[in-house]
DNA sequence: CTGAAAGCGCTTACAG
DNA sequence: CTGAAAGCGCTTACAG
């Protein structure tokens, strides 16, 4: 009746639908998903964010997904979801019971029960930093290989003669392609890795402060830090100004993530922007094209793009 | 059949939820909640969120609700909305369409629609951060005036003899009820405010940084800045910082939330810190208790403990 | 162009 | 203790 059939007369239409407002009638989603099977609801699932510290980058990018959502006309509902709940019931479960007709991911593990189910699951699925390799799975990311190399490129150009990479993990995906990133841009400027040139330190301020402090102790040679993540990298930074050694004269720095915390540090803090905004509107356009039903040549895998931001931190060239 | 009921052979039931299990069974939650009328849900609204900053701060709260929510059988949802959705749906049909049975509002104004809205509801409201002095509705937030009190006495302990107030707007409540406290520390102190001692600047950097320029100018016996928020505390010390006016020897500096950039900066920024995931917490452990039917006399008035934290922009005292 | 019926997947009395 | 019916508030064919 509200739903727009084109067979209806017009003043019985505007009549009803005056009426409707007067009293405040409003359709309830329950029953409207309940009966229809053609409404589209999008999730966004966040995967452990509680457990996560970057709140603000999960906010930004639900802004995105939400605006775009709310434009197209797309129910749109955010969950929150542990590697603990998925394994208590599996992804078509979840989307079942909440009548999900399209999901987000992200923050997913290749670890995570999800990981595996979303390949074999009905329901189109946008996966957020993290490439399964799966046709059928839409993912949106920034090009991390790419980002990372132009980011050791700027303390290469700048002169650096002994980076190490201050990396996350090396079970995620995110640092395995920023490594590879880093150690193109070695391999362009004819450098070879030695056997502490990768160190990982899990994201974490205390562990990479520390690998830095040892580091810095049995290579004095090192003159340059590329860090995975503004968060390691910030701690890094402290830890530098406590320790008198001077950024960039001393030791050049790059982080990741371009939190806003950088901008305000001393010295400031170059690093690579990523537009979480974008990517979360990207993602769900994306996940509308794949629930309209995409042709099978059409890309989906999205690259959004980046920006190195170069700031104090790298700003001096060593040789002239 | 699955929701308890006492008179169920054991055997059967247990046959029947083993097969569940195995077949996959997940009950549907649209089709519960449209038959079920005595289903839970709550709702966490997050008003104008999108235009705000201060995006980690509502995720903290976030999951404080998600939590409790979680640990408590609630169905939780979230849901986003702004000043102009708000005109087009009222608030009872926001919650009718989507069977929401009870909700937890931030990031609200006073001139917004649901302000009154959630007075004449039926739908049990519980308000983070505003106050409306309706019994009917809860409300949670730290005890604004005692803390900027507080804060504004750290500054006059010190030797402080000019405080100025760096405020928000004159139309927000955490803005009316700070400058309350501050007040208060002064008349503690024996002390008259001027008529610059109070500025406003809209919680905005800029607003706040030209406001400090013209102030100094105007009034160099200024020595001490309590400022409403933060994000207007670190603008102000940066632009201090570029005019060589030296904190806390010139001016001594507090803020307001203790965003972690404030640890970050130089020097290190004092401030109130507020626990949003507590609140978040508190607020879900209300409204649990006004779903379940409270007693009238039981107070829907909740303070969440706060904490003054002293750093370097106040680490100094000027009389000995 | 309009009205009345069937059905979405559950829960809740109600009769056996 | 168990089964069958009614109803939650909609949408969708289907007959008029």
């Amino acid at each position: 009746m509200f739903n727009n059939y084109p067979d209806i007369s017009q003043k019985t239409r505007e009549r009803v639908i005056t009426i409707a407002q007067k009293m405040g009638y409003v359709p309830n989603v329950a029953a409207r998903t309940l009966s229809s099977k053609s409404m589209q609801v999008v999730a966004l699932i966040l995967s452990d964010l509680l457990s996560s510290k970057e709140n603000s980058i999960s906010m930004e990018m639900m802004s995105g997904v939400y605006r775009y959502a709310d434009d197209h006309g797309m129910q749109f509902v955010l969950y929150l979801t542990t590697t603990k709940q998925q394994h208590e019931k599996s992804f078509d479960q979840f989307c079942q019971e909440r009548n999900i007709t399209g999901a987000i991911i992200q923050g997913l593990k290749t670890t995570d029960p999800y990981f595996e189910e979303i390949a074999k699951s009905s329901v189109p699925v946008v996966l957020v930093d993290l490439d399964r390799g799966d046709p059928s799975i839409g993912t949106v990311s920034i090009d991390n290989v790419q980002a990372e190399n132009e980011a050791t490129q700027v303390l290469l150009r700048n002169g650096v003669q002994d980076p190490v990479m201050i990396n996350g993990s090396i079970n995620a995906q995110v640092s395995i392609q920023r490594e590879a990133g880093f150690k193109l841009a070695l391999s362009s400027f004819g450098r070879t890795p030695k056997d502490y040139t990768v160190q990982y330190a899990n994201f974490d301020q205390e562990i990479a402060v520390a690998k830095v402090q040892r580091l810095l102790r049995e290579h004095p040679s090192v003159d340059g830090l590329v860090c995975a993540s503004d968060s390691m990298a910030i701690a890094i930074l402290e830890y530098l100004r406590k320790q008198k050694i001077r950024v960039p004269e001393d030791i050049q720095l790059i982080g990741f993530d371009d939190l806003i915390i950088g901008q305000y540090m001393t010295p400031t803090l170059s690093s690579v922007e990523q537009h979480m905004e974008l990517i979360g509107q990207q993602s769900c356009h994306l996940l509308n094209k794949m629930m309209r039903g995409m042709k099978k040549s059409e890309p989906k895998r999205i690259f959004v793009p980046y920006e190195i931001m170069e700031r104090d931190s790298t700003a001096i060239s060593k040789e002239n």
